[in-house]
DNA sequence: TGGTTGTGCATTTTT
DNA sequence: TGCACAACCA
């Protein structure tokens, strides 16, 4: 089947003349959709209908005829866009929507491209005479397996203890980031600038180089190889890339602005004929530069297609003009910008809300009571679903305070974007199965199963398969049938390991049985006698293969508290089976195609981290723990020092523009950080929010009342007096007086609080330079104040940075001079 | 072999 | 604080 064949909506829908969908945008919207040929930028803003415009372009060039469906090639980030995409060009066709093959996310697009030309991927490829002696060269095949990040950890570990580098201090996942970088900016072993060559103890380049090598006799590429390989394919094979030049007669790239190097490169191959890219998205959104995103892709769109035409979407039809006031004054701050400004016609709403707590706990508990009022009314304008309120955090870890705090009172809530339902553990065990059946090479998948359950065969029972394997120049599957017959593995683990080998064989015998009875049998299926024992459906061989297998059992004896919940999404899995024609159909889909998208009816709050809200709207939004450090995360500054921090600002710019309606930012003043209690000041994005536009909220429990004893903990029990200090300080309109008075002040003064009592006036009392002691650090040097935390090169333990209230003046600690 | 205990470290963000 | 991994013992 070829993918290319035409579809049926195309002869329809150049058939259809009218262009309803014309009349609903706006000038500027409608500029982009008609502007058809010719590079085009289009600039949407936050919350300005730009998915709706690009749909508009779709069905535009349907309906003129200028292109059929699968001809269109349309680029999304993530699989929920291209779904929605997908639903609305159908629903303004009103058509089905199974004619864009081409719809999708890089990554599953790049699978479909690859497996058409796995082939030429290879080792040694270029050397004509004769250079391998011995070894076949390697050639990718096209029915590959992708690894996921665990598969690849694992991969990396075992080239690392061969390399015999200390794991310890070089970790896998050092080397996976390093390598995932560098695929990012599509490059090759041999193509890492020597400027990077020192990277990963100076072996980095090496070990990439042996980890391609690996996944290629493996028949197994990682995400980063999709879209490098065909970066490669296409620059080394003009045919091919030409090919694709004249089929995609359109191109269309939602969230331009995320777009890493490789994908750029990729889309600027394939654009270079006809010229007809629309790509569209937001500088101000760019939230993905840590994982290899170039801003700078967008800003110099113009320069890479020359004649380009830049439609700038500007009228936000999302939220009150206070959130998008907010929104703007915090993004102001950032320097680097193509510039929007944008607009509404909405006239009232309400201010964005800021309250300050007391720890974090707290906030939850505000936050969860709030939430409560709102869904019944009691306050503000109308009554709200809870399905249409949202909590969005900087970091996951955040996400607990709230999970614990709404199941104690019972607030439904789902948390979106935890852990992909195919990465589970279970899922990966149970697909890994399937696999070893359909393909008895997939080394990787045997290792995975070969003692889960447990079998009894440990470290030294693997080490024997993988040497008689490689002995024999056999896949690690036929090595241990060898190793059992040889009676190499003795005991328990020989039996066992026996039955497992003969069950896989035979759930192979009965998978390609199955392939026969589902596949186009049908006349000869009235000839010959039905096949009696493969009567059963790749579903229940599924079942089948899980329960024989022991894994099934092996959960239900599991008495952890996850156990229930592992069977569960076992269940799920199976019969998520039945939608695919055969096994085989559906591991090739599942990777990419399966989310976690489990709507079990119900309304409930969200909670998920800003990244995962990007292009998510709800009319009342709670942003959590806006805290320096935290918010902007401390690390992201530390890494990426300024370009970090405009990073963060444009994730409060997004967090922000979710709000429809209600927007509240909170902070703690205290939070617990690895169990240990550490005062936050408030995030100096909170500053940066224009006054005019926002209403300090007075916290309860300032007056006594509210929520009784709510003392973190013995040692840090601040007593009545800190706190209603802490929230005087944070709510009162002083709260920026205060933080402005912190920042002025790093200057030695005397302090006259004692450690035990918090006091969040006591901040910052070291200057730069000064000599000081820490009970666990020793003495040390003030390199740098920030809040109430100061970095300190410690004499003896290197530089760290420490709340101040744990440092002492050194002349204070000990008279004695050095 | 497999289970247990102990140590050290960690929290961004994900197709 | 809690998880992951390593060393240890049965």
């Amino acid at each position: 089947m070829d993918a290319f064949e035409g579809a049926s909506l195309s002869a329809r829908a150049m058939a259809a003349r009218p262009a309803p969908y014309l009349d609903e945008l706006n000038p500027a919207q409608r500029q982009a959709v008609e502007t058809m040929d010719g590079p085009v930028l289009m600039l949407a803003g936050a919350g300005t209908g730009k998915t709706k415009a690009l749909t508009a372009r779709i069905v535009h060039l349907l309906n003129t005829g200028r292109a059929r469906p699968n001809e269109i090639l349309a680029v999304t980030f993530t699989n929920k866009a291209a779904r929605e995409m997908k639903n609305r060009v159908g629903r303004m066709l009103g058509e089905t929507v199974e004619g864009m093959p081409w719809l999708g996310t890089f990554h599953s697009i790049c699978v479909k491209l690859l497996r058409r030309h796995a082939e030429l991927i290879c080792a040694d490829d270029d050397d004509e005479d004769g250079v391998v002696e011995g070894a076949p060269s390697l050639h990718l095949k096209s029915n590959f397996t992708i690894l996921d990040t665990d598969d690849q950890l694992r991969l990396l570990k075992q080239l690392i203890q061969a390399a015999g580098i200390d794991d310890k201090r070089w970790p896998a996942r050092q080397l996976a980031s390093v390598i995932d970088a560098w695929k990012n900016r599509a490059l090759t072993p041999d193509k890492v600038p020597s400027a990077d060559a020192n990277a990963y103890n100076n072996k980095g380049v090496e070990l990439y180089d042996q980890y391609q090598r690996r996944l290629l006799e493996l028949n197994a590429v990682d995400f980063g190889d999709l879209l490098l390989h065909m970066v490669t394919i296409f620059q080394q094979h003009p045919d091919i890339l030409r090919k694709y030049q004249n089929w995609f007669r359109y191109i269309m790239v939602d969230e331009y602005q995320d777009t890493n190097v490789a994908q750029y490169l990729w889309l600027r191959l394939l654009a270079q004929g006809h010229r007809n890219i629309c790509c569209v998205g937001d500088d101000d959104q760019s939230i993905y530069g840590w994982r290899g995103a170039e801003v700078g892709n967008i800003l110099r769109f113009e320069k890479d297609f020359e004649g380009a035409h830049v439609v700038r979407l500007e009228q936000n039809y999302r939220s009150t003009p206070h959130i998008l006031a907010a929104a703007s004054g915090v993004i102001r701050g950032n320097s680097n910008r193509l510039g929007k400004e944008l607009w509404t016609e909405a006239e009232h709403g309400e201010k964005v809300r800021l309250i300050g707590h007391w720890d974090g706990e707290e906030e939850a508990r505000w936050i969860g009571e709030e939430i409560e009022s709102m869904q019944r009314g009691t306050r503000g304008a109308r009554a709200m679903g809870l399905d249409e309120m949202a909590i969005l955090v900087r970091a996951s870890h955040q996400m607990r305070a709230f999970e614990d705090r709404f199941l104690t009172i019972g607030l439904p809530y789902r948390v979106i974007g935890g852990p992909r339902f195919y990465e589970r553990m279970e899922i990966r065990d149970a697909m890994a199965y399937f696999r070893i059946v359909t393909s008895p090479d997939d080394d990787l998948a045997f290792e995975r199963i070969v003692n889960t359950p447990k079998r009894g065969l440990g470290d030294k029972a693997r080490q024997t398969i993988q040497m008689i394997a490689r002995q024999n120049g056999v896949s690690l599957l036929d090595g241990a049938t060898l190793a059992v017959e040889q009676g190499a593995i003795k005991g328990k683990g020989a039996k066992a390991l026996g039955e497992l080998v003969v069950n896989i064989a035979r759930w192979g015998r009965m998978t390609r049985a199955t392939v026969a009875a589902d596949g186009d049998a049908v006349v000869e299926d009235l000839l010959t006698p039905q096949p009696t024992k493969t009567e059963v459906s790749h579903v229940e061989l599924a079942q089948i293969i899980l329960d024989e297998s022991g894994y099934t059992g092996m959960w239900q004896n599991d008495k952890t508290p996850e156990a229930p919940g592992r069977l569960e999404n076992l269940k799920e899995l199976v019969k998520a089976l039945e939608s695919f024609e055969n096994l085989q159909g559906f591991l090739e889909h599942v990777a990419l195609v399966m989310d976690n998208d489990s709507d079990d009816g119900g309304a409930k709050v969200s909670i998920m981290t800003l990244h995962a809200a990007k292009g998510l709207e709800f009319p009342a939004v709670f942003l959590p723990g806006w805290e320096d450090g935290l918010f902007p995360s401390q690390r992201s500054m530390d890494e990426s020092g300024v370009k970090g921090l405009e990073e963060e600002r444009r994730l409060a710019y997004v967090g922000i523009t979710r709000a429809e309606e209600v927007c509240t930012i909170s902070f703690a003043g205290n939070r617990r950080v690895f169990g240990q209690w550490q005062s936050q000041l408030p995030s100096r994005f909170v500053d940066e929010l224009p006054e005019d536009h926002v209403e300090v909220l007075t916290p309860p429990g300032l007056y006594g009342g509210g929520y009784g004893a709510a003392a973190p903990s013995a040692s840090m029990s601040a007593g009545v007096e800190a706190r209603a200090a802490a929230a005087d300080g944070y709510n009162s309109p002083g709260w920026k007086r205060l933080q402005a008075r912190a920042s002025e002040r790093p200057v030695s003064q005397p302090r006259e609080s004692k450690a035990s009592v918090i006091d969040m006036q006591a901040v910052a009392a070291f200057m730069i330079g000064e000599r000081v002691f820490h009970q666990k650090f020793g003495y040390g040097a003030v390199i740098d104040v920030e809040g109430d935390k100061v970095e300190i090169h410690f004499e003896k333990a290197g530089i760290k940075k420490v709340v101040s209230r744990f440092i002492k003046p050194a002349a204070e600690a000990d008279d004695v001079p050095f």
